[in-house]
DNA sequence: TTGCTTCCCTTGATTATCTAGGGGAAGTAT
DNA sequence: ATACTTCCCCTAGATAATCAAGGGAAGCAA
């Protein structure tokens, strides 16, 4: 629930994050979980239950192609990599990001990062 | 569904901007609608089906109390303010935001971050 | 054997948001 | 009077993403 235990992720960037994580190469859900983890210092936790239905609307979607081979430990693994449409997919979805960040920040202070004198004027 | 049209907000973020606003002194929805769009130079887009429901929510949950006034526009408003619970609640979304959002930027590349394409610049 | 790690998956509930309506009252113009 | 615009409130239903909590299998080590 959130309501106190608050949520591993922002909803609506996880697509994102998978598709930013594979344009490093191929990789599998599980070290994808990992990468992101790892990345963000543990403050992204990606939970399976989201991560598998996201690969899968991926995927689907044409901006992910998926084979099975041999993971470096020697387990069945479901490598995943960009499409063409995918990398296409990633822009629009950075951007979008970028976009709705900053304004994000901006109703927020604009304090909130690095701080631009303020006060002046808004309009 | 946003299957076009991308979503105007990011899912989560909607009820720390509506108590973020709320800083600057009381105000009724359509007020915090209009400021929120303005801040943001119209790219976040607060819909009435989003907003009033966040808002009975936070009310709900002690972070908003609500008076019925009359407006500067001398039409019936409610009035919400934010509670001392509502102002601690604030600082958590904010530190979280801060926390994810920072988190995001890692995994997106570290320079996520608009270039001002002009020069030198960043500093 | 037990147990840990790696790897895949799904079902059901929760929750936030959007769509698409509903209404009403004030002011301005015709 | 009518009509129109802006201001202001609300809800029901659908959609979709995430989480919690299960499931299983296979390799490896003690």
């Amino acid at each position: 629930m959130s309501q106190n235990g608050t949520p591993e992720l922002l909803k609506g960037t996880l697509d994102m994050m998978v598709l930013r994580i594979l344009m490093a190469g191929s990789n599998h859900g599980y070290g994808i979980a990992r990468r992101i983890r790892q990345i963000s210092d543990d403050i992204l936790q990606v939970e399976e239950g989201s991560l598998y239905p996201a690969l899968h609307r991926l995927e689907k979607r044409g901006f992910l192609s998926a084979t099975w081979k041999q993971s470096e430990f020697n387990r069945r693994a479901k490598y995943y990599r960009l499409t063409t449409k995918g990398r296409a997919q990633l822009k629009r979805e950075t951007n979008r990001w970028e976009q709705l960040s900053d304004a994000i920040d901006k109703v927020m202070g604009a304090a909130t990062r690095s701080a631009p004198a303020l006060s002046a004027g808004v309009k």
